[in-house]
DNA sequence: TCGCTTGTTGATGG
DNA sequence: GCCATCAACAAGCG
């Protein structure tokens, strides 16, 4: 589930739980989820270490702390979970952090893809996180162009190629581009200022109300609202919608209102 | 049993 | 260098 919104969620989650806190133990209840970090070297360094402010960039959240800096990535079905430390666990929490004020902060997740990192410089963070393009929710006007210069790929494949952008998944890629009016598949280099000036106004809308709600709305005037009905209909126009696997991965877009030529 | 799933990475070939 | 495709990672669901 996890995109921007989903991340930035999670962000305001460690911030209200656990900033400014220290941690009396972290646990690993299941070291499958550690990546370049064993469980005993994640309990010892971060073992009294005080939560400064957290900082997402894309699907990424990176929390410092007065000693090394932890960073999450969610995958597919990750989350982020804050509450006391009384309260039973959930099924899925692989790490937790106890906290001095007597809460927990928990990272969930069913299918372990991604999972929990340890940075001890900013090198080592550059190194975890790899090539990012700016954050989408950061994105102005001039970026956009500048970011689609010289490519020739599929608007939909460059859009949530996280070295391009970072935080935009295959749900907000397809609900972006059903807003802006844009086909899946147009190459970039066709795309008209006119079309660049919608994809931009499109991301922003999008983004901003996911933002507000913590995840890309499923209501039924959204495009994600439909994903999952046996027989979707554009929230638009009311035509049938298409659905096809565009780059690995199920797309879905309204055949009228997405025109697959300049426009 | 098979196919499907909102995440990323790396290999391969054009 | 860019791009598309595929497999892999892991676990649950229908």
């Amino acid at each position: 589930m996890p995109e921007l919104p989903d991340v930035e969620g999670f962000r305001r989650t460690l911030a209200s739980c656990a900033q400014g806190h220290r941690v009396e133990r972290a646990e690993v209840a299941d070291p499958g989820v550690l990546r370049g970090v064993t469980a005993q070297r994640l309990k010892r360094e971060l073992k009294g270490r005080r939560f400064a402010a957290p900082r997402r960039h894309g699907k990424w959240l990176i929390a410092p702390t007065d000693g090394p800096t932890v960073v999450l990535h969610f995958g597919m079905t990750g989350r982020l979970v804050c509450g006391a430390e009384s309260e039973p666990v959930g099924r899925f929490e692989r790490v937790a952090f106890d906290l001095d004020d007597g809460h927990r902060l928990g990272y969930e997740d069913q299918r372990k893809l991604q999972g929990v990192w340890l940075a001890a410089t900013d090198a080592d963070l550059d190194a975890i996180l790899g090539e990012q393009g700016p954050d989408a929710l950061s994105l102005d006007r001039a970026d956009l162009d500048r970011l689609l210069a010289g490519r020739r790929g599929g608007v939909k494949a460059t859009l949530t190629d996280q070295s391009v952008v970072a935080g935009l998944g295959n749900l907000l890629g397809d609900e972006i581009l059903w807003r802006a009016r844009i086909h899946p598949q147009r190459p970039v280099n066709t795309l008209t200022g006119a079309e660049r000036d919608r994809l931009h106004t499109a991301t922003r809308e999008v983004l901003r109300a996911s933002v507000r709600a913590g995840r890309v709305p499923d209501e039924p005037d959204w495009l994600t609202g439909r994903r999952d009905a046996p027989d979707p209909h554009c929230p638009r126009c009311d035509r049938p919608l298409s659905r096809a696997r565009i780059t690995g991965r199920t797309t879905l877009w309204c055949p009228h209102c997405q025109e697959n030529r300049p426009g």
